[in-house]
DNA sequence: ACCCGCCGGATTGCATACAATTCCGCGTCA
DNA sequence: TGACGCGGAATTGTATGCAATCCGGCGGGT
């Protein structure tokens, strides 16, 4: 991480997904310049980015704002989702290798063993192992890309899910399917069971949302 | 089209869709910023914008060069499209409304009448339109996002295509299944056909791309 | 009282100057 | 002769200054 754009825009990024920065609040160049004791000018490569990956909008010559996010927009992203990581799954059915069935293993067991634990962190970790090791199987940077840049927006709201002991239950299940089906090389199953998994917790999430969210109100600052 | 880096994003991105900057060519910051004339700020921001496109290739430190493009780029490409494109049909599927058919209808009568034309632009704009009034039906802004990301970037290679009259036939022939498909709503069958219609564009251009760059050669500049 | 236009502060957009890095050719040394 | 290292030119990365634009408040007119 040598130069300063690329320093701005994962603390940027880490601000907002760790909350620090609100969705709806107002990112002004010369603010964040001064408090990464750099100049404005990658601080706008920075923006730049950001937007490109959906999590900030800008309107010209009126600065952005840390993007707001309806339930209608988790229930679209994990629609793509779905349609994307299923696809992965199937592609990287056909091409995934010893050692990565061995991380999924691996990954399904230290799953397991969170089971009561409270650390949510290690939670979401070990989920983003678990994807990111299939989706690296497909061989595919575009598809990789493109699943990043549907899963980090709503990774905001994400910590809900695992909060619920039933749904680490049910996922860790889910898991240990894919990579059986992985390792049977069933294109077919393994792209349904994928799809079954990610709109399930749409449907979760969404639940969760409508309740803690009901109105997508713009937040200023 | 007020602001100058949007300007310079259009003008190298055409620049490169119609050749005139081939791919491997290096782009210089400063030789940009003169041809367009405009300062490097503006130039650089449309660099960032056209990497997040994946039109051009940054190295830090080493500045861009447009991208070059094998034939499995090709393939990886028109398999996400082919998932994309199935997927917004089916979406499309449910929410199409009869103006939007309507346009649907006139493009295939106009794709018939421009058999045996010579003229490739009048076509590309016929099929691009065909296919846009479908994803603008899905009323999903990330998922056009998405497809407008795969689709650019072949279309360096893409005229091919329109060249083959018997191509010429059958794509109009699955344009006018597509449009039935979705005025009866059938969401299993307009997927299935959509990803076909990808599917067999890709094999010809692949195959094309094969005969007729077996190198992806390094140009330089 | 309400609407309209103007003005000052704040913020973004662009240009330019300067610093850091890379690439390439030359000379030196083993 | 070949490999290594060292400038210097070219190019990218960062900082800063200035112009253009937008927002909110104030005053005048209706």
């Amino acid at each position: 991480m040598s130069n300063a754009s690329a320093i701005a825009t994962e603390a940027i990024r880490e601000a907002i997904l760790d909350g620090s920065l609100a969705p709806g609040s107002r990112l002004k160049e010369a603010q964040l310049a001064r408090e990464l004791g750099i100049s404005r000018t990658p601080i706008r490569e920075a923006l730049l980015l950001l937007q490109s990956d959906g999590l900030i909008e800008t309107m010209p010559n009126r600065g952005a704002t840390v993007r707001c996010y309806a339930p209608a927009d988790l229930d679209e992203l994990y629609q793509l989702r779905a349609v994307l990581e299923g696809h992965a799954a199937r592609v990287a059915a056909d091409r995934i290798g010893p050692d990565e069935l061995a991380i999924l293993r691996e990954s399904c067991q230290r799953f397991d063993g969170l089971r009561g634990v409270g650390d949510i962190k290690a939670l979401v970790a070990e989920n983003q192992l678990f994807h990111e090791t299939i989706l690296r199987a497909t061989g595919s940077d575009r598809l990789i890309e493109m699943v990043r840049k549907v899963v980090d927006v709503p990774l905001v709201y994400r910590s809900f899910l695992w909060y619920s002991d039933e749904q680490r239950l049910i996922s860790g299940h889910y898991h240990r399917q894919i990579a059986s089906a992985l390792e049977a090389r069933n294109t077919e199953r393994v792209e349904s069971i994928m799809k079954a998994h990610v709109h399930e917790a749409r449907d979760f999430l969404v639940a969760e949302a409508a309740k803690s969210l009901p109105e997508p109100q713009q937040e200023e600052r």
